[in-house]
DNA sequence: TATGAATGAGGTTTCATTCAT
DNA sequence: GATGAATGAAACCTCATTCAT
């Protein structure tokens, strides 16, 4: 009984990130709007209809991911911040994670952070909570920028500002990579990092 | 009697505009299938009927939008590419122009740019010539990206990548701009031609 | 002033036969509901908002052909009953008369009559004035045929019945011409009175 | 759960019907323009949203009748010519065959072969496959004319053009029924065969 | 749990009609 | 008289959501 009611929990939380990855992919290509309850059942192979006993509605299934994606930036800032390592190679850390992520998650975070002012699809009070959250991610990103400027290796400059900068050139690469327009041979990250290296 | 027919043309065509305008505005804000045809009839002040008396549908809105963003960035560099500057120059050139658009044809550029290669939204036929333009532009760029190595001043890496990059970062300062987070102190674009500086 | 006021007069008589010209072809060809106001303007060579002068709306467009039409019938059988003729001989005028209609105005004829009293589209009291004629001219025709049987030349059967079999076939005559599908070699309608002739 | 997939097809298949008995009774009515999705939905018995899980749209449903419609007829035509009959009696019982059809069907049977080749509302593919079938079925009516004229019964004349009056009459003679204008006392068809007779 | 028929609010689009010019 | 921009009611159609099975 409770073997069994425990693998049915299981089997629901999978059912639920199935719903949830095929959403996202769908959501980022297509829109939200443009995306309709039955695609994304189609896409997991089940009926439009079994959705609806995982998530009372579509905009569920958004703010799911929404709150998903900032908490996962978040942790990978955390994971990155935890490592005994420089302000540098902390932030190559961060490019690498970053980079590592799937396409769809990080295109989502993208799209969302920049939609998230401008748009009134949001409600008010999730705004706030992940608009809060959104920014103090880039804060402690400006955090370490800020360290590496200190440490001499960096160039000068807001540091909120380079931080938005890098998180904007991460996604411009994952953008290439996604069109198959591989730019340079490398799949790494890293020479991102270099645009924000001091001249001399 | 016939009213003048010239005047009649004029008006029809401003009455284009001030749709192209109110829709431009709402598609970058919240989507193309989010935006209601009665949404930009509402924003211009008229009658949703009216929109049908210059397009046959909100996808010949979105198609007319797409065509001029294409061309515009191509008559923009064209300009810039026709004064007798260095590289460099004309570089800068080009980043205050794009930094010049309008927020939302910025904007529209941008998101459409991404999305043309992953999106099965726009006809095929379209999406190849459109295509060929884009990339066309990308490869001006790239061009002069080349030449400004070429004098030493550039850092190395792929031109086209760098081109990419650019416009990526132009378009961060101005998602920057519009939310309000203007970092650091100048309305000018050209401190991010700076990142692609040689190091020493 | 008086001449100008006549000739002025006689010009929007043009104009509104003009117009019911387009509209019985057009209704004719793709039904009351599917034409549209500005289809007949077009195909008057007007703008649509002019039909508006001539016309209340198409609903009086569509009243007025019926009335010409039923009085046109009704005319029709009128000259051919004031010949002083046989019985026989008025029938084959009246096939006549019926088979030199313009095509679209027999066409409009036989579709209302069919449709008279099936339909909801005509309001009541103009149903039962038309409908009304319409039964006067059968029973006319009947008492034609009547009195042609009384002859002895013509089969028996219900008058009624045949002179409303006399009005299909002419109809399916005309049908067939105006396909190209013509039978037969001759243009006269005369032969459909054959069909009614006794047999031995 | 699934259903019993078997009972679901059944039922799906029986709603078809449903709405295209409707439909074909609106259709003939009011004219397919006319007819709004809502008014076949209300006598269904159904929500108009319904309406497309079974048809694409209003449009298709007028193409499926069309289809039925001239299958129904050769089949109809199959049947009576399979006999082992004489030309004549095979005639009676076509004749018998189409009477003996729902009204609605006839109806449109004969308005549609009316308007095939007037109207510009049916694309040219269909518009062609459906004047084919619709030409052969004349056609093998004809033969059977042809025969009835060797055997020396039937008057003389162009065995098509004796086809479409026949066909023609038929309706004239379903009309009539249908408004209630039942003009002699018999139900049958057989009478208008006679029409056919040859005269001494 | 799983299905898909069913609903209906809401969007897109059409077009008869009006009216300023 | 003549035009065509403008309106808005009403049609078509979509799709999120519910619910019987």
């Amino acid at each position: 009984m409770a073997r069994n009611a425990e693998k049915d929990q299981e089997l629901r939380k999978e059912r639920c990130e199935q719903i949830l990855g095929a959403a996202v992919e769908l959501f980022v290509k297509k829109g939200v709007a443009a995306t309709k309850i039955s695609d994304i059942a189609a896409k997991v192979g089940i009926s439009h209809g079994l959705i609806y006993n995982y998530f009372r509605s579509k905009e569920e299934i958004y703010l799911s991911l929404l709150d998903m994606n900032v908490n996962s930036f978040q942790w990978l800032l955390d994971e990155a911040l935890a490592e005994p390592l420089s302000a540098y190679d902390k932030l190559l850390l961060v490019l690498e994670k970053l980079y590592a992520w799937k396409w769809e998650e990080a295109k989502f975070h993208y799209l969302f952070m920049e939609q998230l002012l401008v748009t009134d699809s949001v409600c008010e009070e999730l705004q706030q909570s992940v608009m809060t959250k959104s920014v103090e991610n880039i804060d402690r990103l400006a955090a370490l920028f800020k360290e590496a400027q200190s440490d001499g290796i960096f160039m000068d400059g807001d540091p909120r500002e380079l931080a938005f900068y890098l998180v904007s050139l991460t996604h411009a690469k994952l953008v290439a990579k996604s069109r198959g327009l591989q730019f340079g041979q490398d799949e790494s990250p890293a020479p991102i990092i270099q645009f924000f290296l001091k001249r001399t």
